[in-house]
DNA sequence: TCCACTTAGTGCGATTTCGTATTATATAGT
DNA sequence: ACTATATAATACGAAATCGCACTAAGTGGA
């Protein structure tokens, strides 16, 4: 690989995390104490996704590892967002379902956010950004569905 | 703003989030044990801009607290991929400088990656990856620059 | 100069994230 | 049916991240 086309995918990926980052920071200042960006998105997933997954399935979707979903799966029962039932399919495991005031939270978050995206169209309209949607949206599925192979390919 | 507006934005920021999810994790499997991403930020981040800046200055530049950067470079230190001297201008500040070692880490970091760029560009080309960056730099240097209006905007 | 105020870095305790080990349940092979 | 293996969730301890408070040093006004 030539170090030019190799500067074009790093270069992509660090303007991805900053991008990431500062949108982070933004969200996360909007967000009730005690909640966490974690929350929000689980919540967030359940609702683009399907409600009724399980918290593996959900540790396996945001890559993170079993305890961690446990913990954050915790704290937003613990503030009433989330259900936990056991699965009738299955002893071992239990399935997350959204509460209406889970429901309520996570579209009262996104409206919260109005004012940052209202600056922002005022530099960066709609249709550029909506121009970008596909190709991200592409690669993103790319990386999702290559993940795996990480590990196969270690050595 | 319309529902239809601020579905885009927000969709926008989702791919955002995810990609840098899935990037990450593939990136700190490639690291070695004992240094996580945000060292090699670090590293990075003193190459492309300049080392010699203070931890204070790269506190704000990553927007972690102090606390978090004073962290980072002491993991940094301990592995000899940077080094803190006194700032000759302020008694209270330090200045950080990336050693050879740093230097070559941060290099050999990138390339190691190659494997993942490879599989990448065989799904999407160098060109479309290209394509994407001068948009997604407006908008990352929009948002750095709009982000201190958050606290001023609060209520 | 002196004193109030601000700023850079760090110590400390709390929370989040993570790896390992454990328990309970399911599955497969005999 | 029984045993060995695999899987879901969690308990536990380690490391990362964060907020708060403190110390040292710079800044500005009387």
């Amino acid at each position: 690989m030539d170090d030019e086309t190799r500067l074009i995918y790093f270069r992509f990926f660090n303007e991805i995390g900053i991008l990431s980052q500062l949108s982070r920071a933004a969200m996360e200042a909007r967000l009730p104490d005690g909640l966490m960006l974690p929350h929000f998105s689980v919540l967030n997933h359940l609702t683009r996704v399907r409600d009724g997954q399980t918290p593996n399935t959900l540790a396996r979707a945001f890559q993170v590892p079993k305890t961690t979903m446990t913990h954050t799966l915790t704290g937003l029962v613990k503030h009433g967002l989330v259900e936990m039932r056991p699965n009738p399919k299955d002893g071992r495991s239990k399935r997350v379902w959204l509460t209406e005031p889970g429901r309520r939270f996570r579209v009262e978050a996104i409206r919260a956010l109005d004012p940052n995206f209202q600056r922002l169209a005022a530099a960066i309209p709609p249709d550029q950004v909506a121009a970008l949607l596909p190709a991200l949206a592409e690669i993103r599925a790319f990386l999702d569905a290559d993940r795996d192979r990480d590990d196969d390919a270690e050595d």
